[in-house]
DNA sequence: GCAGCAGATGTCTGCGCTAACCTGAATGCA
DNA sequence: TGCATTCAGGTTAGCGCAGACATCTGCTGC
């Protein structure tokens, strides 16, 4: 079917295959202009038999436009950027944008130096997460002239636009609940990351709802690496033999708060009559667990749909009136383990 | 610090700043040919300045090398690829070469989709999943004059390189373990997912040596959609409710194991003692669960490691010999739910 | 004192494609 | 019939950068 040429094939190629000029070929491919019926067939026939595919890289040279949006996360290997993907995607999709990802690490300097490398393939837009970056890299972000948002957090100053969820409140609202619920001492797990800046903030929105009503967190551990599950196992199994008196166990993520879970099950505690548990992100996963873990959805979906969204809208029409400042409101969960019986 | 300007810098913008020629600050840029130190520095600070970034689709064109690598994966929604990803990340880290994602969501067409849309931006290198491509697809990557490592799978013929275990030994394997640990009556549980090429010759093998020793499978039920923990528990239950002579139950991931193994404990059932489970993967997440599932290694890390190894040795040294057909052993894990007591 | 040479820099050209403009033929309409 | 308009296609001129080669300087060695 396609010959295997040495020299990659270009719009000649085709042109001289046709006996139209290259333009013509450029037009029909592009589906723009006024081209002919019969040399429209006869064009796409030939590029297809040729095995032609566009150099767009040529193209965007030339047109001064790049159909690539760069998305720019901490990580793939817990679920929640996988899902802010798949919101991203599925706006994207009835667009002629095409997402590129970047993963930095939680690192800085490594989400800077992602970010250089993405931005010299001129994107038409980035999402990024997170509101806290090094000072050249919101310079970047500043002078790209292209539309930028910054997803997850909305508790700072964005660049440009951002959407996410307060995490400062989501950790408020949490404590608020657990208070309410009657519990008084309170444990708290989580992982041991100075650089995931929302996990802090939750942490800081918990501690000053809790202080607020005088109480104050007895207890609390910081994990790094290994398999969150296992971890929240040895984590609460730890923290129990060390605080027996503990009532309440907040986790910074679910995967571990499941770990805790099943580790009190595993030992015959009530839960939530003796000790309560709570965990963050609500994920699908805790759908099959025995019991369900009370957590607060982040609205991961949501967030990737709405980033999009709004890059789409912009390069639409960058005069649109446009909501660029999204705050979502997380809802609790209470599950089975947030409710004194 | 950065001017905003209307017009995106050019290397005539920094070049004009320093009073050099376009071509010595593309060298500093580069670090290509000799430079004195003092141009050096002032180009480098003015670049800096300026907040200039180089624009890699004129360079791209212009040397006609792209430092990317189109990374071309099923889906982000379970943890093999991020896994498998992490692997490719980790190898070309070292290197000039850059990852490029696309998600395919298990669509023949969709995959020709992207890969094309990839192709048209000329990268260094494809990795691909799966050796099932559309024809269309196969003819792309053998025209391409790229290197092209199909991974996760070699029971097949792949158009250049492959890295991965064999699906349908892999089966094979568990399907002797469970008849060897005295097991007899058979369930098993899977995805709906015709496309999901590697499942379905796992299933293949699994059958396979099960007539062999003139087992056949007693029962057997797929889902679609849905957390896969929920969907496990659900099945479990329906199938042992329908065919309660199972001593054993065979899963198609781990995830749906983990659910299935989590009901039968609740069920206060036996486990491996009454029935025996197996899943497939060998997620990190079982560490975590009250009883290690018996599962299967995919060598996902080292999949994706491998396959980046091969892309970049080959971009190094053209013809340089290099193992172009890898099959990993993966290694049974008996954990606790596949032994008689 | 000058050939010889390496280091440091500049000039010119073209990568493959598309925006913008141009041309010639066919058509419409008063 | 004459002129405007549309259609179908061609021509020209870059987009921003890097390769190839040319140029110029300063220095070594004899």
């Amino acid at each position: 079917m396609t010959t295997d040429s040495k020299r990659p094939l270009t719009l000649r190629d085709v042109s001289e295959a046709t006996g139209v000029s290259e333009m013509t070929v450029s037009r029909v491919l592009r589906n723009r202009g006024d081209v002919s019926e019969k040399t429209r067939t006869k064009v796409l026939s030939a590029a297809k038999e040729l095995g032609y595919v566009p150099n767009k890289i040529a193209g965007a040279l030339a047109s001064n436009r790049v159909n690539l949006v760069a998305v720019i996360i901490p990580s793939l290997s817990n679920m929640v950027f996988p899902e802010v993907l798949t919101g991203i995607n599925k706006v994207l999709e009835n667009t002629e944008l095409q997402p590129v990802v970047g993963v930095t690490d939680y690192q800085p300097e490594k989400e800077e130096k992602v970010l250089y490398e993405m931005l010299s393939w001129r994107p038409s837009g980035v999402i990024i997460a997170g509101l806290e970056h090094t000072e050249a890299a919101r310079a970047m972000l500043n002078s790209a002239g292209i539309p930028v948002v910054e997803i997850m957090d909305t508790d700072g100053k964005p660049v440009d636009a951002m959407v996410g969820i307060s995490h400062r409140r989501a950790g408020r609202e949490m404590a608020k609940a657990i208070l309410k619920a009657g519990y008084r001492h309170i444990g708290f797990m989580g992982t041991k990351m100075p650089l995931d800046h929302r996990a802090r903030k939750r942490f800081e929105g918990f501690t000053e709802a809790l202080a607020k009503e005088g109480v104050e967190i007895e207890d609390r551990e910081f994990y790094s690496g290994g398999s969150a599950l296992a971890k929240g196992r040895e984590m609460t199994q730890a923290m129990l033999e060390r605080s027996p008196e503990l009532d309440f166990l907040y986790y910074s993520n679910d995967m571990i708060g499941a770990g805790g879970l099943l580790y009190l099950l595993d030992q015959g505690i009530d839960v939530p009559g003796q000790i309560g548990l709570a965990g963050f992100n609500g994920v699908e996963l805790l759908q099959g667990l025995p019991r369900k873990l009370a957590t607060m959805d982040a609205c991961r979906l949501e967030i990737g749909r709405k980033a999009a969204e709004i890059i789409a809208a912009q390069l639409e029409d960058p005069d649109a009136e446009i909501e660029t400042h999204v705050t979502l409101t997380p809802t609790i969960s209470f599950g089975d383990t947030l409710k004194r019986r």
